[in-house]
DNA sequence: GGGTGCATGTAATGGGTTACATGATTCT
DNA sequence: AGAATCATGTAACCCATTACATGCACCC
């Protein structure tokens, strides 16, 4: 069974539906929208838009600035219009995510207990910094995006990763709570 | 920078930690221990096992049984033992989880609100089958692990599980309710 | 002079799933 | 008769990150 064209090229069709942009400006823009549940590197990025622009689902324009690179800016065609549709109707397949933190606490037991202590509160650390980042992001996409149509639907997502952080920060409390106790101290 | 040798290889160190297996039996072992955060599939099992064998860390012993194919049991070697633990005291490279159900969401403003709304109780249907199943095995290792010196962090990684699952219930039953409201019903 | 940002792209390398190949036994 | 289970392994393929290659402009 062939996953004809990964779920890259989708992402990006879904970038250029925002706006035309270069294989450049996706990089950049991907850690301030989707960026805690997707990432995407150049190397991905370019062989795919030459891949898109072949198949007819992009074109290609090239700005000229002087001292500075050309850009090469995408933009949808009906077609990759079409694409993400189709796409977006299919039922999105769901991956087991892995956890290298996980499968180091399942593991636990043969270390010191200093060490898994260690490594939680470090993933405690990093959630409730995630945490402040998604809270602040809200306020300023209600802010600066009021009236996109689409600002719902980014809000959603953002919901799902201070859920996740909250679970995660939780977790981890506990967590470190029992190893405390397993301690003994 | 080379990450010498992924994170499969301690997985499957850390399986023969509890007790020595084959290949096969790892395969199996994995949906009902780590499988909720990590996964192996056969064609990394094998080769990883050729070459941990190669490089001292694993032995292996071949049963014959009639009728029946040969096993190849492997257990550690005290360097396999000493690689373990020197993995398990490394910090955990924490990557950003891919997910296909967030990215179409995100994009949801480009497709009917019924789509996205069938995708998210999918999932909501998917986590509390899984909440389920959590609770189950805690009960069931409790009762047939209660001696085994593991048992505190395996139930720390299927806390996390209940915990993950949790959130993604409450996330989805808010989420699917606002999308009722913005479809005005 | 040296790092950073802009901007594109390719090549090398690694990680991972699926399909293929084999072959006996047992269940339906 | 046909499928599933036991059991091992390889090969083909896909997906993804990182390193490399280029080159100008700007700032310290």
């Amino acid at each position: 069974m062939k996953r004809s064209g990964g779920a890259t090229s989708k992402a990006l069709l879904g970038l250029l539906s925002i706006h035309p942009m270069s294989g450049y400006d996706m990089r950049q823009l991907i850690p301030w929208s989707i960026g805690h549940f997707w990432s995407e590197s150049y190397g991905q990025i370019y062989p795919a838009l030459k891949q898109m622009t072949a198949a007819g689902l992009v074109v290609r324009k090239t700005e000229q600035h002087e001292g500075r690179p050309d850009r090469h800016v995408y933009s949808l065609t009906k077609q990759g219009r079409a694409e993400l549709r189709t796409w977006l109707k299919a039922a999105p397949v769901d991956e087991v995510p892995r956890s290298e933190l996980l499968l180091k606490v399942f593991f636990g037991a043969h270390t010191e207990k200093g060490v898994n202590r260690e490594h939680i509160a470090a993933f405690l650390a990093m959630h409730e910094q995630a945490l402040k980042v998604y809270v602040a992001t809200e306020k300023r996409l209600k802010k600066e995006e009021a009236q996109d149509p689409q600002l719902p639907y980014w809000l959603m997502t953002l919901s799902f990763g201070r859920h996740r952080s909250k679970a995660s920060v939780k977790w981890a409390t506990e967590t470190l709570a029992e190893l405390e106790r397993l301690d003994g101290i």
